[in-house]
DNA sequence: GTCTATACTTCGATAGAC
DNA sequence: GTCTATCGAAGTATAGAC
């Protein structure tokens, strides 16, 4: 199954370029203005590098996409781990990352195969990781347990920090102050006055 | 700035079928996939028909999308004009409607000024009309008014609902009954059908 | 209203020189 | 490891015949 043509070592910095170059396009033009020519260009390079380096550009592009969900991976698990897990989960959910890659990728997993296959595999290590994590450290008083589970909890979580960070991304801005305000609220009823200094409640 | 090229009428059936074609092209292969070739043969006409129609594809383009965010606009004055807005706008949310062609254009506005202009004009009349329209209406006893507040709420639900909706076209299902149960137990709050009793208030 | 024919651009990918 | 040169396919768009 292995191309004829010559390739370049796997462990290129090149290879990291590339693939930097790849997010980069995304970002700024979108999935369809990905072209070995484009991502070469941003990266300084000559087009045909593309091809040395990776065996397609659906190679690079997975490759790409794979190290994000990697990352996104180690980043949810840090929160997941810490003291408030919930609050913290939130904040990483919040983080004025990249709403714009994500909706790029999740619009893509739609017909590319190789994308979709690793979006559907990421996304359910993800809920197993929510529901393992915080069933196994909650003892925590919950209002309703029996409706309010862990993964019903960061499945909101997640759905509106989405949201949210994409119409901020688009410039559209009203109703989040008072969203945001609503989760917080909610989070401080599961997660709370442990650490809690000086701040009204209720 | 109009073309001097020849140009079909406005109101011929035709454009309509280019327009479904659009839509149709997008849902299975994303809009990368568009191209005056690919709509035209998925309407089962000649490429060049596009243009006798259409100043350019983005003028396509644009026009289909007018089109759907017309119609999307029309079934969420309806679900907030019914005597349980809330659920009635979680249902019409939750619809397996076309949650793919949703965030195809949500990627695509990230790029397209047309698209994200359009995008934006679209997403601040939803929420005024959700503001409006929730707060005339609501005399309703809510748990914490001052955090439960109309836009604050759908945009939550919304929210989810997209979320959910977007991961069941990709063929993830984990956690969605648990949070489906978790919204509609809420929604309940506000909106009982009945009476309901002993609502704990958290 | 629909077709053929055409102009120009950009695409992914390969072969081979340096 | 990077370059030039090149291929065929597909893109947008226009002009003009039927």
């Amino acid at each position: 199954m292995t191309a004829k043509r010559r390739m370049g070592p796997e462990n290129s910095a090149t290879r990291t370029v590339l693939m930097d170059a790849v997010e980069a396009v995304m970002r700024e033009d979108g999935y369809a203005a990905l072209s070995a020519r484009t991502v070469a260009e941003r990266a300084g390079l000559k087009h045909q590098l593309v091809f040395y380096y990776f065996e397609s550009m659906d190679d690079l592009l997975l490759a790409t996409y794979r190290r994000r969900t990697e990352r996104m991976q180690k980043r949810i698990e840090q929160a997941l781990a810490s003291e408030r897990p919930l609050h913290a989960f939130w904040t990483a959910s919040c983080e004025p990352f990249d709403s714009a890659l994500t909706f790029e990728y999740m619009a893509m997993a739609n017909h590319n195969k190789a994308i979709r296959a690793e979006t559907i595999a990421f996304g359910e290590r993800i809920h197993r990781l929510e529901a393992e994590m915080l069933s196994s450290q909650s003892k925590r008083a919950t209002p309703n347990a029996k409706v309010f589970t862990p993964l019903a909890i960061t499945t909101v979580i997640a759905s509106i920090a989405h949201s949210l960070g994409f119409e901020s991304v688009l410039g559209i801005s009203s109703g989040h102050s008072e969203t945001k305000a609503l989760v917080e609220w909610c989070l401080d009823q599961f997660e709370s006055d442990a650490a809690r200094p000086g701040k009204k409640k209720t």
